[in-house]
DNA sequence: CTCAAATAGGACAGATTTCGTCTTATTTGT
DNA sequence: ACAAATAAGACGAAATCTGTCCTATTTGAG
């Protein structure tokens, strides 16, 4: 094999090992340890970030960098990746957040000109922006730690009821619209529950505590849809105005149910789990005049005792 | 200079070019045309994505890839890369799509071993969602489009009004809590505009429309803080009860202006546009119960109306 | 149709690099 | 002190690479 091939096969095998000594690549590629020496030594010239430790026990390391063998990506690639990056990075407070930004250095610094252009053009054009960055990063790290480890965390939680101290397994970590949100097996409450990231005041794994094998192999997927409709459900029904129809049509909730009127004015039906009924009603709520909750009678009465107590505070 | 470093000067060298000849090459390098030839030959056979148009006016061509020379990427770079690709996938719907996947692929394919294991771990359990993926990527491609070119799109738009058919030219892009947001001048109202791309029905380049080069300037940045309190500015404030103050809490409008009291409760005042009271108004409004409005008079006024024109519908 | 500008690729001798072996020095953990 | 590693110089033999000189083929332009 003509040198050239061989050190990008070089690359790509210590790209797979941490640690390697000359005489095991030597064994591999049958070739003598001066030749893989020499060629080492080249790598590093080349940029390939490694290094060697003298000694017994010694070696070749990789300098904590992975490399990715050269990879050609297409322009429209190397655009998304830009773009991703940048989007995670405005997400704030979360934990990739240096690798992305290094990353992103290092990609526009080696992009042909014109690729450069063309983001240059566009990146103070496109953005997704995500609301807030208050909360610390600390506790989404502490979070991610767990949940790459199966570990228990123990945090402080300012819930609804005031302030508590619970011991979490973490399932998961998701974030939407501007909120990360963690679904964990709380051994307080003795099931999975939400907890929201910024709600999180402190944070700790917690070393004493085993965690659960079963939590540790649950996923995003098959945890979320814990939302087993128990106790039966509903349909939750309301009218709306021509302007509630507008603007409920891009509610991923109650949008594919409107039924449109001749007049422009709707309505719409979604079976709910009974014990969701609240939730929806205080969704209704929000809507003000331009939506009226017909049923369940529970609803109703609930936005009709909102109504007389919002009454009583404005009197 | 020995051959094998020559061949990543080459990968440089057709990287910063889209077309080249042999003997452009040799000439550069000083070396003949069969030996530059044969290099291409061994690239070629290495995956580098060239390929030949023979005869006059041929060449060398990048399959319209841009490749990136050899960088090395960190672990925590990679696994950055992985999820901000994978987040933009989630958000379905948006210009960068194919790209974000495919490189992707190409990503996870080449990872080493155990790079691989920590991002399956987590690539289940964590995600950046938005909510909803509704809308076809037909109108966002428009717009990018024209927001590369500093062109005029026409669109039709589902407004608040009903319908209307409007020339715009878009100065951004940009997505927040799982809508996509174009701010844009509209030659309708003669004015910056926000328009949200899910009510986009229909829109197409307009070639016979030139479009104004200093709106083609503009950036999301400059455009956006065009939320100049011209009528003057007023304060509004709220009282919270103790649960409001929880919730309200996280808002980052409300959030960080919040009083709280020793028995919990508390307020807040923020000065807002005169022209905003009633979006701060219907705010405070999602909060029923748990806030009252107490200044400006005006917000004060049309929440009690709210409340009245809900006891009529619901009586 | 013809010409010029490209790539495609074979053959071969001579130049250059690469490789293995041998050697010595140095570092470092046990 | 020893063993296991890297570091690096020297040198002849082997392998590869390079340039030159070919011939074919493709393709756009006049």
């Amino acid at each position: 094999m003509p040198k050239s091939q061989r050190l990008i096969q070089l690359i790509m095998m210590i790209n797979a090992k941490k640690t390697f000594t000359v005489q095991e690549l030597a064994d591999e590629l049958g070739l003598s340890t001066r030749t893989i020496s020499r060629d080492l030594e080249e790598l590093s010239g080349l940029g390939v970030p490694i290094y060697a430790v003298q000694g017994r026990g010694g070696g070749y390391r990789l300098l904590r960098e992975r490399l990715l063998p050269p990879i050609a990506f297409t322009e429209g690639e190397a655009v998304a990746i830009f773009f991703a990056c940048q989007s995670l990075g405005f997400f704030g407070s979360l934990p990739f957040d240096e690798g992305a930004a290094s990353a992103l250095h290092k990609f526009y610094h080696y992009l042909p000109a014109d690729t450069k252009e063309q983001i240059d053009r566009l990146k103070d054009r496109v953005a997704i922006w995500s609301p807030e960055r208050v909360m610390s990063p600390d506790a989404l790290r502490t979070l991610l730690q767990a949940l790459m480890t199966g570990g228990v965390v123990t945090i402080a939680y300012r819930s609804g009821g005031g302030p508590t101290r619970r011991d979490i397994q973490p399932i998961g970590l998701y974030a939407s619209s501007g909120y990360w949100y963690c679904p964990a097996y709380c051994y307080l409450r003795r099931e999975i529950r939400q907890f929201r990231a910024d709600r999180i005041v402190s944070a700790a794994l917690n070393p004493d505590h085993p965690g659960s094998p079963d939590i540790a192999e649950l996923t995003l997927w098959n945890a979320m849809p814990g939302r087993t409709g128990a106790a039966g459900t509903v349909d939750f029904e309301i009218e709306l105005t021509s302007r509630g129809v507008w603007t409920l049509a891009s509610d991923n909730r109650f949008g594919p149910a409107i039924v449109r009127r001749p007049d422009g004015s709707g309505s719409a039906s979604v079976r709910i789990a009974a014990s969701d009924v609240r939730f929806y009603a205080d969704l209704a709520w929000r809507m003000g005049e331009e939506a009226r909750v017909v049923a369940p009678a529970e609803a109703v009465e609930y936005v009709r005792g909102k109504i007389e107590a919002m009454r009583t505070r404005y009197a």
